[in-house]
DNA sequence: GACACGATTAACT
DNA sequence: GTTAATCGTGTCG
């Protein structure tokens, strides 16, 4: 079942578990269709959150879609040569970051794609399905997400990127952590239990071990 | 206009 | 474990 308005009408971090085991889809331009099931997500808060690219209400071209309404795709480049997918939730200003996928259809295009942009196509061979979509770039290149094709698209409103719930609703572990990558805005914001993923799923980017402890020594 | 810097990744040692 | 790659963007002058 495809995702609507409403299923998005959600505070950051509301949809930051909202998302998780939730499936995105993409069609290419040839028709091709590529599942992954969310395993991994980050809150990006807004005003308050020095992590955030609208810190401060800081509200630039660049960010523009962070403020737009909920189910609004908000990618950017980071580090000259990379994307980051994430999707604004009904605060203003705030979006869940997408961190990693779990392929589920297409997977020999996901390679395809994830190969395309290697330099030393001999390492490019020894892809594992969980290495495909296992960082929130990698899944960008994987699904063929970028700037100039997706970004402010409606995720409701749509036929190249949509979300579905998936079509067995297997239950999960939740692990809650802080984000990665953020070091540099200060310990305060970068140790926020803000990033969420599903506990032993194999896609994750990077697990966190101390989290995982803690969290079995009071759920299981 | 100039300039420092990433919500990362792949390729090294 | 360490580091180069690579350029759009925010910030300041």
């Amino acid at each position: 079942m495809k995702l609507t308005k409403s299923d998005f009408n959600l505070s950051c971090i509301e949809m930051g578990h909202f998302l998780l085991g939730k499936v995105l889809v993409r069609r290419l331009e040839n028709n091709v269709i590529i599942k992954g099931k969310i395993v991994e997500t980050e809150c990006y808060l807004g005003g308050i959150d020095k992590a955030s690219h609208s810190f401060g209400g800081r509200r630039t071209a660049r960010n523009e879609a962070m403020f737009m309404p909920a189910g609004t795709a908000y990618v950017y480049m980071t580090y000259g040569m990379y994307y980051c997918f994430n999707i604004s939730s009904k605060e203003l200003g705030a979006a869940v970051l997408i961190r990693s996928l779990e392929p589920i259809q297409g997977i020999e295009k996901i390679e395809e794609l994830r190969k395309m942009k290697m330099k030393n196509k001999i390492s490019a061979k020894k892809f594992k399905t969980t290495e495909l979509c296992n960082g929130p770039s990698k899944l960008c290149i994987g699904l063929d997400i970028r700037k100039d094709n997706l970004n402010r698209v409606d995720l409701c409103e749509n036929d190249m990127l949509w979300l579905e719930s998936p079509i067995d609703e297997t239950d999960f572990t939740l692990v809650t952590c802080a984000r990665i990558g953020i070091a540099s805005c200060g310990e305060e914001w970068a140790n926020k239990p803000l990033r969420f993923y599903i506990y032993q799923n194999l896609n994750v980017s990077k697990r966190d071990k101390k989290a995982e402890k803690y969290m079995e020594s009071i759920t299981l």
